[in-house]
DNA sequence: GTTGAGACTTGATAATTATCAAGAAATGAA
DNA sequence: TTCATTTCTTGATAATTATCAAGTCTCAAC
């Protein structure tokens, strides 16, 4: 493992306030590997054998029942997954594939539950990190619920276009296809979802998307910050 | 406090392994009241003073936004909400009301937080409350974004029917009102999937449903452990 | 009982979203 | 480059869900 991802696997929040020992015998259970786009890292109903750590690439959690399927969140560097499962010891609810060339920490599972016990510190800082998860998703669910699909687009494009420096133009982040499965609808229903935006001022080509009247489409929006916002 | 009350909270997974002391500390500085039915405990948005445990009655939590309204979840006795929250020191992202004449025990934030610091044992507890809590609501985001209505209702009475001890009836818990938007939809939709469902064997009465014919119904449902499930 | 409020249902209609089908545009491999 | 695959878009249509408007029913207060 390089020393680079290693301090930088370090700085997360997770491990940050970890005792060195404990860290560094986590990290030596652990295995680091690189995966080719499109690879199925996981699959729900499995046991939670390892709590993943992506430190490049991009990494989607999706879950699917009877022929149907939906994307339930991104996971991008550097950011962990699966971490309620593995402190259950419980099966994975989502299933994970890259979407991307992605490099990704492997712990083994019983690795992080003993450390867990042992560093008290390391208990805690899961706790905030759970804590975090856990309002995402309440988030996500509020989304959902509360608003349309044409809605949940817009908010989405303001959300990026703030992320991205408020430039009055955005890199749409993953493919439209993605994206609507992610924002809960099919990819027609986004094309669509797009050209009902259009006199909101948003016109997109390809992955770019320009935002000429934000204050219309703020109008439209209603952005929440209940909902959307977060730190960044 | 009565002491049974208390012997009952005690006993909730989140209280139970934690110090002595540290528990006497806790209730001591616990508010404890018993609110009429439709009233509001906390509202979306504001600090979170209070981690609330429902000991009698029944509260829903709920959210709201732009004039619509939706029911996130129930909690029954006993059972804690809003803890993410009060962990975070940060404000509600739901609101709560009590659905039924309630007694609720409320700790004040800040000293959840100082417990949590000192008692590595309740520490711990919190993980897996949260741990399980945001399983809950991604099995909940799962039900929502791979199910049409009607199979979520299907699947939902298929649950009940299993609580209640599988004896071909059950008794809705709620009334239909909030089951409808507990199951994201309207009432008229919910009637409507209720009639929709009548060919599988569902008769209802007032709360009551009779299932006459499970399996077809679950041909229908399609449940799944991944979604609806957890122990009980 | 009578009355009134709220819960629930039903019908008619509209809005939203999904599906199916086809074509255009982009992408990548040979 | 060329071909093939995939992505994206658009149109037509269908399914799903929501809204509006009565109307029925229940239940509790008077």
């Amino acid at each position: 493992m390089r020393a680079a991802d290693l301090s930088e696997i370090r700085k997360l929040d997770l491990f940050q306030s970890m005792d060195e020992d404990h860290f560094a015998a986590l990290m030596k259970a652990a295995y680091f590997q690189t995966f080719p786009t499109g690879m199925q890292l996981i699959t729900e109903g499995d046991m939670a054998d390892f709590l993943f750590v992506v430190v490049e690439g991009c990494v989607e959690l999706f879950a699917a029942t009877n022929g149907r399927e939906a994307t339930m969140a991104m996971v991008k560097p550097v950011g962990t997954f699966i971490l309620a499962a593995v402190l259950k010891d419980a099966v994975y609810l989502m299933s994970a594939r890259t979407c991307a060339k992605s490099r990704v920490l492997m712990i083994p599972s019983q690795n992080v539950r003993n450390a867990f016990v042992k560093d008290d510190s390391f208990a805690r800082a899961i706790v905030s990190e759970l804590a975090s998860c856990y309002r995402a998703v309440v988030r996500d669910n509020k989304d959902h619920k509360l608003r349309t699909a044409v809605e949940r687009l817009a908010n989405r494009l303001i959300k990026y276009h703030t992320c991205q420096g408020e430039t009055g133009s955005l890199t749409l982040p993953y493919d439209k296809k993605t994206l609507a499965s992610l924002l809960g609808m099919t990819p027609e229903n986004l094309s669509r979802a797009f050209g009902t935006l259009k006199p909101y001022g948003v016109e997109v080509d390809g992955a770019k998307v320009t935002l000429s009247d934000i204050k219309s489409l703020t109008t439209l929006a209603k952005p929440n910050p209940l909902i959307d916002v977060r730190k960044a």
